[in-house]
DNA sequence: GGTCAAAACGGACTAACGTCCGCTTGATGT
DNA sequence: ACATCAAGCGGACGTTAGTCCGTTTTGACC
């Protein structure tokens, strides 16, 4: 498990990169959001991506570390403008309204992102979790909560509204169950409202119960 | 991609089960058991398994379908226990107590079953939520909330409910960010108290919200 | 006990992931 | 312009998941 390099954020790389090595990054990119965009993430080899791209496996490996890694940076764009809407954009999503309000939007915006984005999602798998965007999502999150709830435990609090947003509940429910978004949405805003709402949610860690002699960090 | 078998629950397998079958169902449980618990589920392949128990890949695959399968079917054991603590344990656990007590205890027993068993549930991955072991907590969960809610949409706030206690999410708060099993049962029930205490959480799909239009998806 | 079809078996086979390492190329300093 | 060398390249390679199909076993019915 050699992490040689391994860029968590593919897309910022160190601070000079080499001609070749830009160029190769978008060929890559550049044919794999074709070939998931004709066929479907998963009708896609890692070995085609590199052939359409013109470039070998190994270069393909480098720099987006595995498969999930690859999707990640497809996904980027995208991501990337969903996060400039928040940060920037409009409220209630963008700063200025009230933080109850952000949190419905956002929310609303990321079952939006994920019904446009699911299979790639999907592929991303559990590697999100590292990955910057979430990390960003969930400073978001946080930040409204510890506003609008000084005194709850935000930081776990936050992986935990985030968590109903995963994509792969997301494919079951759409796909398998056949339900509407919009009803999903719903459901999602019934409880961040919940949460946000009830007397509830105060107290950071409460009396500790078992084990943790370790460090507990908040984030 | 054929479903050609797929037992989703292996071990409810049609009434009569040959001899041989059964006998070798046994064999490659027990070595999966030994095998998972002695190097940890990643470090063993489906080869080993196979060779360890005696039998072919042929007849592993037959019965388990894939790696997710055999997992799951491994699981199967403590699951069911854990099933039976709740459909016919002492309260609140089991039936007898208030829905919202039941609800907490549910939760918290989850986080222990989650903890006492990460590597295994991970190794199960999006196939959960296709397994008879989810829908049966699926099912508790939505009467529960049927019971305290009476107007919410309980089969889909079930799921959100389910969701903070994806294995994946589980293990990356304990494991990455190493934050002790107590803090996130605490932030779990804060969330179940959220949504079951707020006034909020009625009515089933309210007012279409946005782009409620045709699924569109991207690949 | 013998016959037979269906079910199960097992291992060769395919395909895809991810690694490794000798070769090439681009940046940097002189 | 040239030397130098880290960074990057690419495809052969090893490993493993999952499939296929000819052979064997089982159990039901004579």
């Amino acid at each position: 498990m050699g992490t040689r390099f391994t860029p968590i954020n593919p897309s910022a790389a160190a601070a000079t990169e080499r001609a070749d090595a830009a160029r190769n990054r978008r060929k890559v990119l550049a044919a794999a959001e074709r070939l998931f965009a004709e066929r479907g993430v998963e009708q896609v080899s890692m070995d085609e991506v590199a052939h359409a791209a013109g470039v070998g496996k190994g270069t393909l490996y480098r720099r987006f570390g595995d498969r999930s890694g690859l999707a990640m940076a497809v996904m980027d764009a995208s991501g990337r403008a969903l996060q400039h809407e928040i940060l920037r954009g409009a409220p209630p999503l963008g700063p200025g309204a009230p933080p109850r309000e952000r949190l419905v939007a956002f929310t609303d915006a990321m079952v939006d992102h994920l019904d446009r984005n699911v299979a790639l999602l999907v592929a991303v798998g559990t590697n999100h979790y590292r990955s910057g965007v979430y990390a960003t999502y969930h400073l978001h999150v946080a930040v409204l909560l510890r506003q609008a709830l000084p005194d709850c435990d935000a930081p776990v609090l936050a992986h935990l509204i985030l968590a109903p947003l995963a994509p792969s509940l997301y494919r079951h429910l759409t796909q398998d169950r056949e339900l509407p978004p919009a009803q999903i949405a719903a459901a999602v805003r019934a409880t961040v409202h919940g949460i946000v709402t009830g007397d509830a949610a105060e107290g950071e860690p409460p009396e500790p119960l078992r084990g943790s002699g370790k460090a507990h960090r908040t984030g």
